[in-house]
DNA sequence: TCGCCGCCTTGATGTGGATCAACTCGCCTC
DNA sequence: GAGGCGAGTTGATCCACATCAAGGCGGCGA
């Protein structure tokens, strides 16, 4: 229950609380509680009102939207980023369910407290303003990768992206069950695996968790990624600073910091 | 080119600049400049870099996506509304091409000062985040919209908000092109003509652009809105105020103010 | 007034993806 | 080690939606 200090330093290392006063940055955790949730935990649920800031420091964790008995993933979040800021400013109800895939260590931060250091902080509020842009930016992708992208495209797309985001190898490690992912691409587990069949022509190799891409070349050509939907290509390294914080934000994958 | 005392009120009567300091407002509208632009005039092109943040003052723009020679149109703007909020926060490039659809008066103002303005006035830098999340909750609702529903079911919805928004009477006008619909909903343009013959079994009937909803009790069993999707049924109406401007925004419709 | 040109509609056909069902495989329990 | 999951794959079928191809209709310019 009591953060350890580096855990502190983590968080307070984000690009939301960089820029922050100490004095703010203090008052904010001073009323905040790190939890361990075991996995498949719902955090949050959709149309419940949003009393805190979360923050996922350790682990793995699913946005989730639903209607009619339907449901589809939105996000997967892995460490260190934070979520469900959107309705925190607003002081308003979840429009997602948030659930745990692993057991996650998880920080909830007093929603009351972030818009009162808002209103007394303008370098936190403009880190917030610069955050929430990053997490609107990365949204804008998704849709444009949903309504313009078919299926294996989406997929051959978020391949890609994990590759780099998993150093660049050919080989890479789903970061959870299949499942979730077709979900997160908007496709049917069946027709995920049909996906990856389709693509075995450019050379995708699927062994469980383990996908190797033996020909990138070809993948690439038949992907055609964009910097205008998938973030994982920077505009040229240059900015690796603050105002970059969007690049984490992946249309098809894992969005760092997603509300 | 000099702004009307009247545009200008209409301009500080937005939810984004109410609760800036008049200083700051004059600093933001000093260096601003009106334009009139004619139909179909393109204000900027995906992937170019954004120096200002635009207000519609009057007449209809069109937020639009591109990939692989593909295009859909990603929200319907109507005054007033700010667009292009995140890539100015950021400094970033535009990840969406903006056009006019009817002749229109569009402010533009410096996004450097509107950087600056945030870091000077802390009450601006809370609007501008607050703007933001209802940008970003509007875009979740138009995903969970576009994953989670059919054709006709997102046709249904859409006549539905447009009702309420133009007074709730049984008859209503589309605001544009049949072809630019079809395109925010996500379909073709045949499609959509079989989607709204598919709702006549509901009492929807259409003539050119008007609409008419002779059982709106039946259209609504069968589109059921959401008050997580579909922003035209808020809550309670309590709140009229500051934080519901994400009102607004609609899933599936003309969003409010969207970047 | 005629004729052209977009927008919209309608029909015929094709296809991507959903759905339903069966089967495998690894894992966990007993 | 037998049984029983639940995740993943695979195949058969179905359906929503896209695509292709005409045709109607209204607006606008010559």
């Amino acid at each position: 229950m009591p953060m350890r200090r580096v855990d502190i330093e983590r968080v307070r290392s984000l690009p939301l609380f960089q820029s922050a006063a100490q004095r703010t940055f203090d008052n904010l955790i001073a009323g905040a509680f790190l939890q361990k949730f075991p996995a498949g935990t719902t955090l949050l649920m959709e149309g419940d009102p949003v009393d805190f800031l979360y923050v996922l420091v350790e682990g793995l964790a699913e946005l989730q939207g639903t209607w009619n008995d339907k449901e589809t993933t939105l996000a997967v979040l892995r460490p260190v980023s934070t979520f469900i800021l959107a309705a925190v400013v607003l002081d308003a109800d979840a429009l997602m369910t948030a659930r745990t895939i692993e057991r996650s260590d998880i920080l909830m931060i007093s929603g009351e407290s972030v818009r009162r250091a808002m209103k007394e902080d303008a370098g936190f509020a403009v880190a917030v303003a610069e955050e929430l842009s990053g997490c609107y930016r990365g949204l804008v992708r998704t849709v444009k990768n949903q309504k313009l992208r078919g299926a294996s495209e989406r997929l051959a797309n978020y391949l890609l992206a994990e590759q780099v985001s998993q150093g660049g190898g050919p080989t890479l490690i789903l970061p959870h069950e299949k499942r979730v992912l077709a979900s997160l691409l908007g496709m049917t587990p069946e027709n995920l695996s049909r996906a990856f069949a389709n693509l075995a022509d450019y050379g995708v190799t699927v062994s469980g968790p383990e996908v190797t891409l033996l020909r990138p070349i070809a993948l690439d050509r038949m992907a055609k990624p964009d910097r205008l939907i998938d973030s994982h290509l920077l505009p040229s390294a240059a900015r690796v600073g603050m105002a970059d914080r969007e690049c984490r934000a992946s249309a098809a994958g894992t969005i760092g910091a997603l509300n």
